[in-house]
DNA sequence: TGGTTATTGG
């Protein structure tokens, strides 16, 4: 077969690169040259797009310089292609150069430019670009709104929709999907449904890219309900379609959708049931459904679901990429084995900020405040620049550990050195750090410094300081701040009438406790949770449904008895924490996370540690019995509260009762 | 030339 002429040739090469195959056309292209057969400018178009999909820019600029010296004549579409390329590769030297030197310049090329420049962060020039453009078409218009989107230029990108709409530009498919995007990310769910009503008029409601940004779009802004019943509606038609490619592509893509929004919304046992269908259904089960699960698994603190799902991916065959890895990582930290994490963490070859990030923040959250800013300086010394997520980690990290200097330098760096501006999480982390470390009164000054004294989340961190370091007056003080802040949190309310029981002013107790009911206040109830075998337990202070009732309360009066002769007395400081609500004497005793010790401790062998979740922060008197119940019985037990782990081991507490 | 799903913190 040596005599296979250019079109020949030329639909072999072409049909690889459109079912997405470039290795194969590429190898194509280098056979049609052994062979000395002449390329037309078809072929070469169509080489140039599968490297740049592949990323080949070596090969790319190869073809073009053959181009350029065979005689072939350059055309502007050839040239686009060219320019596409190196914008693609991310050579913008080189496009620049090319945009230059071109002598017919059409839409297209000055599309690619705008997209380029919006692709590097250089908004204002693609602006400019765009502004100058000779004629702007739908394309030009989808671009810069797309661009701005993704330099986190919302507003400009609405903006800019408006104007395309008031100058009488026609949506297109795509226009659907970027408005639908703006949407989400804007949280703009009245923006969404006059997207999706203009959907219904330009009767497009049956394309797969626009369903599924619809879908996603009311997934993002918490809509799950509306999110299904459109997912439901189409999921039917992908079943008698299950043939065709692009439909099975679309399918993934839905189904990736509702478990991400489900996960997203904190509503984990949906996400599990839909991610069962999904394997149910044989629908393929891609990297981006596994990474929202896993996370679902790490956010619902199930270590098993979580170490089944990552035998799962190496079963399927998936590679653990970045986002995969990261995930994993952030799983098994909190679902309390950082030692997983670290495994992880170790197999990556070269970390991103994320990975890194993950596990800064899960060291922090074990309390491990010296490796994870030992972890952080290697990370800058490695060259990766961290994020404010990351600096919400290392602050984290030095709060939890008492390191108040450090953390304050670090605060100082990120703004300094990384021209991070604080946001709302970093200046609470400072406001926790002053705390933490008995700075009462210099964390209030940061407060109003900042002029942060509206945001009630920094009043609670100061509240809890002042438990720490048992600062009673300034305590109440920052309860009734709370108070005004938040008439309908409970915790103020809790905080204050115990602090007056505590000084035995019983009428002004009374009064807070009648005030809250009088406003309808409702505790958030206290619950812990076990998991063993495949079954979650769950308690709530002074549960009586468990079917071991009998056996738990009476394991837990004689662990009282024993603890009792070794020195354990209930701890009073507990007036001045937001805990579980006691009603009676006999509750005292009773919070959620003892039922589940104790329901751990009887049901499984002696030695086996004992890993508990608690929805609310664990309390004194709870933190000392664990201590000595860890010390009594020889056994490992790794509590989750809210904020962070506690490993008690041999009598000890990991958070060094600092938390 | 452009468009859909994922990770750390909220």
């Amino acid at each position: 077969m040596l005599d296979r002429d250019v079109r020949t040739w030329t639909v072999l090469l072409s049909g690889s690169a459109r079912v997405g195959s470039f290795s194969e056309a590429l190898d194509c292209f280098r056979r049609m040259q052994n062979e000395c057969v002449l390329p037309n400018k078809f072929t070469l178009s169509c080489v140039l797009k599968c490297c740049s999909g592949l990323y080949e820019l070596r090969m790319g600029k190869g073809v073009h310089g053959w181009i350029v010296t065979s005689g072939i004549g350059l055309d502007v579409a050839l040239e686009n292609s060219i320019l596409d390329l190196y914008v693609k590769c991310e050579a913008f030297d080189y496009a620049k150069k090319l945009f230059e030197l071109m002598e017919d310049r059409d839409n297209v090329s000055w599309n690619i430019m705008v997209g380029a420049y919006l692709q590097i962060g250089e908004v204002e020039r693609s602006l400019d670009l765009f502004e100058r453009l000779p004629e702007k078409g739908v394309v030009s218009w989808n671009t810069i709104v797309d661009g701005l989107m993704k330099n986190g230029l919302q507003g400009t990108a609405l903006e800019l929709l408006y104007r395309m709409i008031s100058s009488g530009h026609v949506f297109n498919k795509v226009t659907f999907c970027i408005a639908f995007n703006l949407a989400s990310s804007l949280s703009n769910v009245e923006l969404g449904r006059q997207i999706h009503g203009l959907v219904l008029t330009f009767g497009v409601q049956d394309d797969r890219f626009i369903r599924n940004s619809l879908i996603d779009m009311y997934c993002k802004c918490g809509e799950m309900e509306k999110a299904h019943v459109l997912f439901r509606k189409i999921s039917g038609e992908f079943l008698r379609t299950r043939n065709s490619k692009i439909s099975c592509e679309a399918e993934i893509v839905s189904w990736s959708s509702m478990i991400s929004g489900y996960v997203r919304n904190g509503e984990y046992e949906d996400a599990f049931k839909t991610f069962s269908s999904m394997v149910r259904e044989q629908v393929w089960v891609s990297k981006f459904s596994l990474t929202s699960i896993v996370s679902a698994c790490a956010n619902a603190g199930i270590l098993e679901l979580g170490r089944q799902m990552h035998a799962y991916i190496t079963k399927v065959g998936h590679k653990v990429d970045a986002h995969l890895s990261s995930s994993l990582i952030d799983m098994y930290a909190k679902c309390g084995s950082l030692d997983d994490a670290w495994i992880i963490f170790k197999q990556t070859d070269n970390p991103n900020v994320v990975q890194w990030t993950s596990m800064i923040s899960g060291c922090a959250l074990h309390g491990q405040g010296r490796e994870a800013v030992r972890l952080f300086e290697y990370m800058m010394k490695k060259g990766v620049t961290p994020n404010e997520v990351t600096f919400i980690g290392v602050l984290t990290a030095c709060s939890h550990a008492g390191m108040l200097e450090e953390g304050c330098d670090y605060f100082r760096l990120m703004e300094e050195a990384y021209g991070i501006m604080p946001r709302f999480e970093h200046f609470a982390c400072m406001v926790d750090l002053y705390g933490r470390a008995g700075r009462l009164n210099e964390a209030k000054e940061f407060i109003y410094n900042n002029r942060l004294s509206h945001l009630s989340a920094v009043w609670r961190s100061l509240l809890s300081s002042c438990r720490l370091h048992k600062d009673f007056s300034t305590a109440k003080w920052v309860s009734e701040k709370l108070l005004q802040l938040e008439p309908f949190e409970s915790g103020p309310y809790i905080l204050l009438s115990n602090m007056f029981a505590a000084e035995r002013k019983w009428e002004e107790a009374a009064k807070i406790r009648s005030l809250m009911q009088q406003r309808g206040v409702r505790k958030h109830p206290g619950q812990s949770w076990i998991q063993l075998k495949d079954l979650v337990h769950t308690f709530v202070a002074g549960d009586r449904s468990h079917p071991q009732v009998t056996e738990i309360y009476s394991y837990l009066d004689k662990l009282i008895g024993r603890l009792k002769e070794i020195g354990y007395s209930s701890d009073v400081e507990m007036v001045m924490q937001d805990v579980e609500e006691e009603q009676g004497e006999v509750l005292l005793g009773h919070h959620s996370e003892k039922l589940a010790l104790v329901y751990g401790i009887i049901s499984t062998p002696c030695g086996t540690p004992i890993r508990i979740m608690k929805n609310l922060r664990v309390c004194t008197d709870c933190h000392t019995f664990i201590k000595r119940t860890s010390q009594l019985l020889g056994r490992e037990v790794i509590v989750r509260d809210i904020r962070r782990f506690h490993h008690f081991k041999h009598g000890r507490c990991s958070c060094g009762d600092y938390w």
